[in-house]
DNA sequence: CTGTTAGCGCGTTCAA
DNA sequence: TTGAACGCGCTAACAG
């Protein structure tokens, strides 16, 4: 029960050559006659063949596939990172296999399992933590590994992950600044490396000044897990008069319900910072200030190590920047 | 020069079997004694061996992927269409190549070329148009073809698309039952299949009644396109006080305009229409009324598709469902 | 039930 | 420059 397709034998036979010839003319730095090289791609376009790179893998040590593992692929955050990702290593002639998962360790381990049945040359794991044994697994079949916002320390992995001690600080300032008096931090209860770092440095950085922080989370990272949090924030106590969310997805539902169901103003009553600069940041209806991360650079970076030989994993920190909009109150003056 | 992985050779030797003992007990209905069985599975486990399905593909006649092709993977409708399009497919053993396009003809060429490269077992194309010629090199190579909302009709390929003729007279409806009476259209000027069709319905169900529609439209398919939409629709001429937008991201762009602007309200003003159903959609701040394609269904059509063994194309046309939410005044009654 | 043999489509020797 | 032979990792057919 074979599968119908075009080989390397049917285009030699169709232009007379030897299948060699048909292979050398696909594979660059080989020596083949101009004419041969003609007659090859000539019959190679009327039949519509394309070399069998899963049959190619068999030789070289490369598969030109590339894992993406990734949680929650629909979210703004997630699916940018994931666009530019494609579009990084595509560039570099290689392909990308998404594979979805629901984040638990149980769901990275098959995703990875997955990703060392299809040979590819890196795993690239967005979310979930892949424990030791699975990550030794990769190793022994020449998977590179590489983490994006994990803290988890692998072994010969690469990690990659924003400057968040810095943002803590930078939040702060920016909220003072504005003159806010009363601040609060909005988090989820998704214990993810990157949100739990942005909540720690933010509370640091207040610490050290000797600054009250009202600490209010729930649910998962998501736009209705801001509503919730938003009411529970406005809903007791003294109102906070400045909010940093540790994602987007919150703010935008902190501000949401601070405005709809508070009759708050932004940024008169309430300024408010996210992190992740996602599309809706940018709309009219939040303006919202927030950090963004170097996406592009990150894949680079993914990129880069997945291409060169060394195989001693490391770990990468890139900066944030604020990206400075309507939801910040501007200093007085 | 060749790749460090663990092979069914590996296994063998260290269980003391054959090298085909070890194929056979990845093989499912393969006749092993229970006690081989066990010893090559705890050396697989202990070598962190995983089946080659590169290798296994070359036999079979499914290589177990799956390729999506789509532009803008990053906005929100084809983000989640992406992601339960792949948990689909997943759920069914297969896995997804994930081919980002610009939407060119070339770049869906160069996308196809990449889905034969791999003899994945069917592409699924969401953005951009194959001409007919790559279409039938992918069926020389037993790739099968499905169109999602795409008109074009190519030979043997399957063609998914919503009931767009059925959206403008629902949608017309919709507007006239909420006292609306001066009509507007909002559309990109991006000629995609479904979004003409819906331009088309609507302006037909109008015409029909005889009922004027001021049609506005602008750049892409995109947000921005919304405010400047938006814009020309409120500072010229009548206001409309109902429109149909052919997309959310447009439909958000003209409520953002109308609102921040325009000073209008929401619905008291105007009532607004969209189209996809995405996530923004439900946030407070928009409260769109909106239509939503069955995209489970979609997905599973073409899973199901893609397993059959008949090869011939065809056309499925799946219903979509109007989502009632607060952008739509309340009928009088 | 097991091992041996052959072949999938391709790249890389090695002679010619 | 070209073709014949071999091997990549695996599965299917054939003996034992």
């Amino acid at each position: 029960m074979k599968r119908n397709q075009v080989t390397a034998q049917d285009v030699a036979r169709h232009a007379g050559v030897s299948r060699v010839s048909v292979s050398r003319t696909f594979t660059p730095g080989a020596s083949v006659s101009a004419k041969t090289r003609e007659l090859v791609l000539k019959s190679a376009a009327e039949l519509g063949y394309q070399v069998n790179h899963l049959a190619r893998s068999l030789h070289s040590a490369n598969s030109g596939i590339v894992a993406l593992i990734a949680s929650e692929v629909e979210t703004p955050h997630r699916a940018e990172m994931l666009s530019v990702m494609t579009e990084v290593f595509q560039s570099a002639g290689k392909v990308t296999l998404l594979i979805n998962t629901n984040g638990s360790d149980a769901s990275v381990k098959d995703a990875l399992m997955q990703a060392i049945r299809f040979r590819t040359e890196t795993a690239v794991v967005l979310s979930g933590t892949p424990d030791q044994s699975i990550a030794e697994a990769c190793q022994s079949n020449g998977i590179k590994l590489v983490l994006i916002n994990r803290a988890d320390e692998i072994d010969n992995a690469l990690h990659i992950l924003p400057d968040n001690d810095s943002v803590g600080e930078i939040a702060l300032n920016a909220l003072l600044n504005a003159g806010c008096e009363t601040i609060a931090l909005a988090n989820s209860d998704t214990q993810t490396a990157s949100i739990l770092a942005r909540e720690r440095s933010f509370l640091k950085a207040a610490q050290a000044r000797g600054i009250a922080v009202r600490r209010c989370t729930s649910g998962l990272t998501t736009y209705a897990s801001g509503l919730e949090i938003g009411t529970d924030l406005f809903s007791r106590g003294v109102r906070p008069d400045g909010v940093f969310c540790t994602t987007d997805l919150i703010a935008c539902g902190v501000m949401d319900v601070a405005r709809q169901r508070f009759g708050m103003q932004i940024p008169q009553d309430l300024s408010v910072i996210g992190f992740d600069d996602i599309a809706q940041a940018g709309w009219e209806a939040y303006q919202l200030t927030t950090f963004r991360q170097p996406i592009e650079k990150i894949s680079q970076a993914c990129l880069d190590w997945s291409l060169e030989s060394g195989e001693e994993g490391g770990k990468i920190t890139v900066p944030v920047r604020l990206v400075l909009r309507e939801s910040l109150r501007r200093p007085a003056s």
